[in-house]
DNA sequence: AGCTTATTCGTCATCTTGACGATAAGGCGA
DNA sequence: TCGCCTTATCGTCAAGATGACGAATAAGCT
């Protein structure tokens, strides 16, 4: 190997939001051992010989959630290598981001004794509870990330199953960005924005009120001009 | 250290961007050592122990440019840890990148034997040079991840001196995005915006033409409504 | 003084947004 | 069956932003 010093432990860490009940929460694993057993922290763990770190992170989240790999949004978002951040030693950390509807089945194929969903609120407002590790501050990262992503892309539908409504994506925005929204000015946006999403011919029946359209995601990847959160001085 | 295994080397490499000559240019370095010896590649090294990775970035930016921390514009771009992207072992990269001002004085401070600026275009465009390892699509990347931030945020100013003119600013847009711009439209833009430049008194004396006013960067670090660049589909 | 050049100010039609009224289309209880 | 309730969808209107472009301004140069 010609002289190469392998110089720290690089591992993947997932930050798996969803939107249930129109909170956003994320999914946690209680740590079983140390440093930080008992804490709440992000799923993730090392990253095997000659695998890519994309790979590693389709399979982490696959044996959390039983996902297979494209079947949810994935995508990189930061690294951290602080070095005092793992008291073990020196622990790089790539962050993948992941977007999943909401699951009708519990978490499926997990392997950790404990994982749950958890209310972003709860982990970043007022009096948070604290993570393992720096994973209160990527959890920040990758919350503030999708936030972002919502306004110029159609991430959005990736929180959806395949086939939405309108309100169903509104309150997507609604529980990501945390602020509400005027129902006929995002039917509006949405719907004459250039194949961000499609009908599908059919609707929804419902107990109240008038059936919804279905709609699918179009093939537009970006929104121009952007759905800009309110506020945000 | 409780049975840590080192799987990895760790690196930063830096995608260090400045305008120069209407021209978006991109600072590389030729390589003395195999593998790759003799092809152009990103500055960077490994990360020393007990060194932060942006701190290693800053670290690889002064060694390379003689630009102190704080200088210029530096932020994460991402991390590319594909198992075969170094002949060597496995090596995980994490990639900065930095915006500079166009530097009066040549590249000092350079402990690379040939350290040079080189139109990003040369390398991303029809016939493109080859660069070392995967530094083709860092560079790729980094370029997009620039043209995307230019639009909402104020880093463009990151590209000019501490002042400059609108005229300045606008040249900053039209090499980065590689795009004309109106320059009636684009003045009423920025100067309109809140807190986003702001007149400093002074103006620029000139061989031909009206003198401009000098700006300066303001408090503001977004730019609502974006300015977003034409065309792209 | 006129010419050149680049900056800055105006105008106007078009597009987009935010606020909000009005209508449509189902279920449900009386 | 008839209203009523609820949610979805369509319209309207003023304010703001944009793209295209004309015009005025303020220097240096010949």
């Amino acid at each position: 190997m010609s002289g190469l010093r392998l110089n720290a432990a690089i591992t993947v860490d997932l930050v798996v939001l969803t939107v249930r009940g129109d909170q956003l929460q994320v999914l946690l694993v209680r740590r079983g051992a140390a440093p930080f057993k008992g804490r709440w922290a992000l799923p993730g763990g090392f990253v095997e010989e000659r695998e890519d770190l994309a790979t590693a992170a389709a399979r982490e989240l696959r044996e959390e959630t039983g996902v297979a790999p494209g079947g949810a949004h994935l995508e990189q978002l930061a690294t951290y290598g602080a070095p005092g951040r793992d008291p073990r030693g020196r622990v790089v950390s790539t962050a993948y981001l992941a977007f999943l509807p909401d699951m009708p089945q519990p978490v499926a194929g997990s392997d950790a004794a404990a994982a749950s969903w958890v209310e972003v609120e709860a982990l970043l407002g007022a009096s948070p509870t604290r993570l393992a590790f720096d994973h209160t501050q990527i959890l920040r990262d990758g919350v503030e990330r999708a936030r972002s992503k919502l306004e110029y892309t159609s991430l959005a539908a990736a929180f959806c199953r395949p086939e939405f409504t309108v309100a169903e994506l509104r309150r997507i925005y609604e529980a990501v960005w945390g602020t509400p929204l005027d129902p006929r000015n995002f039917h509006r946006k949405v719907t004459s924005a250039e194949r961000f999403i499609e009908p599908v011919g059919a609707t929804t029946r419902r107990v109240g009120g008038r059936p919804a359209q279905l709609f699918r995601v179009g093939g537009a990847t970006l929104l121009t001009p952007p759905l800009l959160r309110p506020d945000r001085g």
